[in-house]
DNA sequence: TCTGGGGTCCTAGGACCC
DNA sequence: TCTGGGGTCCTAGGACCC
C-alpha cells in the first residue's frame, strides 16, 4: 500500500469534545438526576442531548420524544438551560487555556488546542500532556471528555470521535490509513450530505479514497476551497488554522419559531421586534455597532423571505433598527400567508469607539439612544432580559401562540422607546 | 428526519467602471 | 454575423457545523 503521507507531521492539535454535554451538565448540577435516563430539549419537543443511561435504552438524538418515552417509561425530560451550559463551556476553555493560549472555542461543548512544542516546555510527551488536560477537565467539571490528537483539526476531530465516552485517541502517520479506510465521507467534519452525494457519483465513498486522490483529479473535478482543505488535512497536512478567540463575531443572529404559525401582521412584526432587541443586546455586550441588518420571515412551508438594509449610522439600539425595518416590512410580509418564524441578522460591525460622527447631528441622536440603552442594560441585568422592552415587542412577549396570556394587548405596530417593567425573573 | 437556534465561509454572477 | 476586454465590488444563496 502506498503511504499517503511521506513526512512526519509538524503540528500537534488536540480536540476536546464533552460527552453528552447538556445532559451531563444537568446531572452535575442536580444530584437527583445522576444515574438516571435523562434528555434535554423539552422546550422544543425534541431531544438535543441524552444521558448515557438514556442512550443505553436506545434513546438518542433523532428519536422522537414519544418513542423515547415508550422505550424508557422512566425517562426524565428537562428544558435546555443554555446559560448553565455556557458557564460550563467557559470553565472548559479556561482550564485548557492554563496549558496553552492557542485555543479555539469552537462550540459550547468543544474546543481545539495547539500544543505544538509544549512537550519540551513541560518535559512530557504529547500524549501525557493531552491526558493531563483531560484529567483536569474531568475532575474540575465532573464531566467526561472525548479527546483526539492529530496533526490538524480534521484528524483531531476524527480521533476524538473514535472511542465514545471518555476516550483518548491519537492519529499519527503510522495509523492514519487504518482510521480512514472504512470512514464514510459524510462522517468527516466539513463534508455534508450534498458533497457526499456528489463524490459518491464519481466513485469516492470513504475518507481514505478521497485523501488518496491525486492533485490532478481534485483540479479536474473543480473541488472548491473548503473541500480541498479537507482533502489536504485528511492526508495529514495542517491547513485549517485555529481561529483564536477574542475575535469579534461577523454576525449576530436571533430567530424564534412560534407555534401555531400566524398570519397576523402585528404579531409577526412583534416577534421580529423581540428578536431585534435580543440581537442588539448581544451586540452591546460585545460593544459593537452594526452597519447592516437582514431580517426575514419564514413561512410555514419553510421558505425564507428576507430584506437586507444598510444602516446609515452604525447602531446597537433596537429602536433605530426597528424604524428601518418598519419601512421595509411590507415588502416582505404578505397578508394571508402563514409564518412560523422570524429572524434578524446584524452584520458589518464596528467597535463602539470607532463609530464616526456625521456633520448633521444624526450621531447625536444615536448617542442619546445609546446612553438610554446603557441604562436599560443595567436594569435588564438586575431584573431579567426583557424586564424593559420596546412597545413593539409586547405582543410577542405576552402572547403564547394565538392566546394572549394576562393583560389585553393593544395590537398596534409602534415603537415607543420604553415599554413596561415586566417583573422579576426567577433565577 | 416533517424539521430548534446560532453561527461561518465560499462562489457565481450581476453591476459598474475604464 | 457575432458585436472588446478586463478588473473590482457586491450580493444572494448554498453548504456545512454544533
Amino acid at each position: 500500500m502506498v503511504p499517503i503521507v511521506e513526512k512526519m507531521f509538524g503540528k500537534v492539535i488536540l480536540h476536546f469534545d464533552g460527552d453528552s454535554f447538556f445532559a451531563s451538565v444537568e446531572q452535575v448540577m442536580d444530584y437527583r438526576l445522576r444515574g438516571k435516563p435523562l434528555v434535554t430539549g423539552g422546550e422544543r419537543g425534541a431531544i438535543t442531548s441524552a444521558s448515557y443511561e438514556a442512550k443505553k435504552r436506545g434513546v438518542n438524538r433523532g428519536v422522537s420524544l414519544r418513542d423515547a418515552r415508550r422505550l424508557c417509561p422512566d425517562l426524565i425530560v428537562v428544558s435546555g438551560d443554555y446559560l448553565s451550559y455556557s458557564i460550563f463551556a467557559e470553565r472548559m476553555y479556561a482550564i485548557v487555556r492554563e496549558f496553552t493560549p492557542l485555543i479555539e472555542e469552537y462550540s459550547i461543548d468543544e474546543c481545539f488546542a495547539d500544543i505544538t512544542g509544549l512537550d519540551r516546555a513541560m518535559k512530557m510527551s504529547y500524549e501525557d500532556i493531552a491526558l493531563t488536560i483531560k484529567k483536569k477537565l474531568e475532575t474540575s467539571l465532573g464531566l467526561t471528555f472525548g479527546v483526539g490528537m492529530g496533526p490538524c483539526k480534521v484528524l483531531a476531530k476524527v480521533a476524538s470521535k473514535h472511542r465514545k465516552p471518555a476516550g483518548f485517541t491519537v492519529i499519527s502517520a503510522d495509523n492514519l490509513h487504518d482510521f480512514l479506510k472504512d470512514l464514510p465521507l459524510g462522517k468527516v467534519w466539513g463534508i455534508g450530505p450534498a458533497t457526499s452525494i456528489a463524490l459518491a457519483k464519481v466513485g469516492v465513498f470513504t475518507a481514505l479514497a478521497f485523501a488518496k486522490k491525486p492533485k490532478a483529479w481534485v483540479e479536474h473535478h473543480q473541488i472548491s476551497k473548503p473541500y480541498r482543505e479537507t482533502w489536504l488535512e485528511l492526508q495529514g497536512y495542517y491547513v485549517k488554522e485555529l481561529s483564536l478567540s477574542g475575535d469579534i463575531p461577523h454576525s449576530i443572529i436571533r430567530s424564534r419559531t412560534f407555534s401555531p404559525p400566524s398570519s397576523d401582521r402585528a404579531f409577526v412584526f412583534s416577534q421580529l421586534s423581540k428578536n431585534i432587541e435580543a440581537a442588539c443586546l448581544k451586540a452591546r455586550r460585545y460593544r459593537l455597532r452594526s452597519r447592516e441588518i437582514l431580517f426575514y420571515l419564514k413561512t410555514q412551508t419553510f421558505t425564507y423571505h428576507g430584506f437586507d438594509i444598510p444602516i446609515p449610522l452604525a447602531t446597537s439600539s433596537p429602536n433605530d433598527i426597528l424604524h428601518l425595518v418598519k419601512e421595509h416590512f411590507d415588502s416582505v410580509y404578505r397578508p394571508g400567508v402563514l409564518y412560523r418564524a422570524t429572524g434578524v441578522t446584524l452584520k458589518m460591525f464596528l467597535p463602539e469607539k470607532e463609530v464616526t460622527h456625521d456633520l448633521f447631528g444624526g450621531s447625536t441622536q444615536t448617542e442619546k439612544s445609546a446612553e438610554v440603552f446603557k441604562t436599560l442594560d443595567r436594569i435588564a441585568h438586575k431584573y431579567g432580559e426583557h424586564a424593559v422592552h420596546l412597545g413593539s415587542s409586547a405582543i410577542a412577549l405576552y402572547t403564547s401562540g394565538d392566546r394572549v396570556s394576562g393583560k389585553r394587548i393593544d395590537k398596534t405596530v409602534d415603537i415607543p422607546l420604553v415599554g413596561t417593567i415586566r417583573g422579576y425573573r426567577r433565577i
